[in-house]
DNA sequence: AAAGTGATCATG
DNA sequence: ATGATCACTTTG
């Protein structure tokens, strides 16, 4: 069973601790640890992109299990997610933190990842390792930075930081 | 505490 | 075509 096939707040707990593999065009390839995630879930969550439904952008969502999207936010920062779920469901994990680099903007920036990933799948320039490793302790707490959504979906615990 | 930054989406 | 809105980071 794949992880990203799990609901994407499962899948958000489940993902910390695991190995990203970045393969640069160059060849270089670089192993990060993931070290927070937070679940973006459907169009019934009022913080996730596709509560407005299908758009050229969201579109990305609405694809299969393994699918990256890749945004920009602000003008400046690229955010990285891993499409989970069953296809036309959007659901999504955002990668907030790894080893080494704190913080969405950080993450692509450390991983030189831009929108030519956008509507990749996982496995090539992008993959995902799971070497067994657990981390001692998953804390969940609230998401971040999404004040425009419903209050009851702003409670959600849906942030999840290694310890 | 506040601004910088540009794609995207909803208006007209 | 124009304007509002951001799943953030850095600087003072």
């Amino acid at each position: 069973m794949n992880i990203l096939d799990l609901p994407a707040p499962e899948a958000a707990r489940a993902l910390v601790g695991k190995i990203l593999i970045r393969r640069l065009p160059d060849g270089t390839e670089l192993r990060v640890r993931i070290t927070e995630t937070e679940a973006y879930y459907g169009e019934s969550d009022t913080a996730c992109h596709a509560c407005h439904g299908r758009t050229k952008r969201t579109e990305v969502l609405y694809h299969p299990a393994g699918t990256i999207y890749v945004y920009l936010c602000y003008g400046i920062h690229w955010m990285l997610n891993l499409v989970t779920g069953p296809a036309d469901d959007p659901q999504a994990v955002l990668i907030r933190g790894v080893e080494g680099a704190s913080g969405p903007g950080r993450v692509t920036k450390f991983l030189a990842i831009d929108k030519s990933l956008n509507d990749t799948r996982l496995g090539g320039a992008l993959a995902l390792e799971d070497d067994g490793y657990a981390p001692e302790k998953v804390t969940a707490s609230p998401r971040v930075g999404i004040g425009y959504a419903a209050p009851e979906d702003q409670a959600k615990l849906w942030r999840f930081c290694a310890e």
